[in-house]
DNA sequence: GTGTTAAGTTCCCCGAGGAAACTCAAAGCG
DNA sequence: CGCTTTGAGTTTCCTCGGGGAACTTAACAC
């Protein structure tokens, strides 16, 4: 495929679709968070070929998103647990669950729902602002160019544009 | 490459994964939300193929994620929108960027931030229950099987299961 | 009528993904 | 002891999809 190379690109989406952005990828950490972590249990789990299989946890460890672990000695047997960076695509994973839910369910409804344990209620995720607790919206946010570069060409930013918007 | 067909598969994080789950689709969202909405434009922000962009906007607007739009007639000239279906995928693509700006930038820091209109502060989202507004992570949520499957193999699902978990 | 802009198509090549067979090491079994 | 099974990958072969660049079509602009 030759994939092109994203993660020198000065955009955060980029350096992590560089990662996440592969249709594997993001099942595999669903597993993996899920509790299924071995290399068999993941090919049949997912109907991966092991060969793909083999090549994505290279590189997640690599990425340091999952780390490689001996569960057992005699006979050595080796797993994959998620590192906090890895832990951390939990928000991502939610957001994707969500809006599977939403546009992709057919009438029999949602495939599995997530409820959170300190209210007690099945519910969805919506992103709130660290500060105020406000949910954040493609309208009530905007973007403005951080420390680590500059908005420019191939540095699109998410959002309403402080710059001048194109036609439409 | 002939990709798994995802898109059955009872789970909504591989529904959303069998479109979503491309190096390039969550970049073409992510411009096109931010405005930058015309084909030549895409090509040359993004960098990607005219052939593959043709190929993803044609997937995009036959799941009615954006609308081919005549933006001006004579000569006739095409852009491309978000959908509500598109516009929904906005936090996604926070998540995403959220990861990157915590994982992936240099010391620098992030190349940009998320300013939410209605405090005034940059911030960061996180997944908060739509319930109780209390943020929702992988140690306060769980799932149980919804209306629309069960869970089996081949159903994995996100976060601590009911079911027992596998070794470690 | 020559050039330019916009929005794609078409062509060829190569490398990534799928499937299935193969490897290697250590148990488990009779 | 030899046979089979389990776990975790490699290897091989084939196909298909991505990259890149050239080509197309259509309407202005000069």
């Amino acid at each position: 495929m030759t994939r092109t190379p994203l993660a020198d690109v000065a955009c955060s989406i980029a350096r992590a679709t560089d990662l996440f952005g592969d249709a594997w990828t993001a099942l595999i950490m669903r597993d993996v968070l899920a509790g299924v972590t071995r290399f068999d249990d993941l090919v049949h789990d997912l109907g991966i070929s092991r060969k793909v299989l083999a090549a994505r946890l290279a590189r997640l460890v690599e990425e340091d998103v999952l780390v490689r672990e001996r569960y057992r000695e005699r006979p050595a047997r080796e797993h994959y647990r998620a590192t906090e960076k890895g832990k951390d695509l939990f928000p991502v994973l939610l957001a994707l669950m969500n809006w599977g839910d939403r546009w992709c369910a057919g009438q029999a409804g949602p495939p599995a729902t997530v409820r959170h344990l300190d209210c007690g209620r099945d519910t969805t995720a919506v992103p709130a602002c660290a500060h105020c607790g406000e949910p954040l919206t493609i309208d009530n946010t905007t973007q403005l160019p951080g420390p680590g570069g500059r908005i420019g060409p191939g540095t699109r930013v998410l959002g309403p544009l402080i710059a001048a918007r194109r036609p439409g």
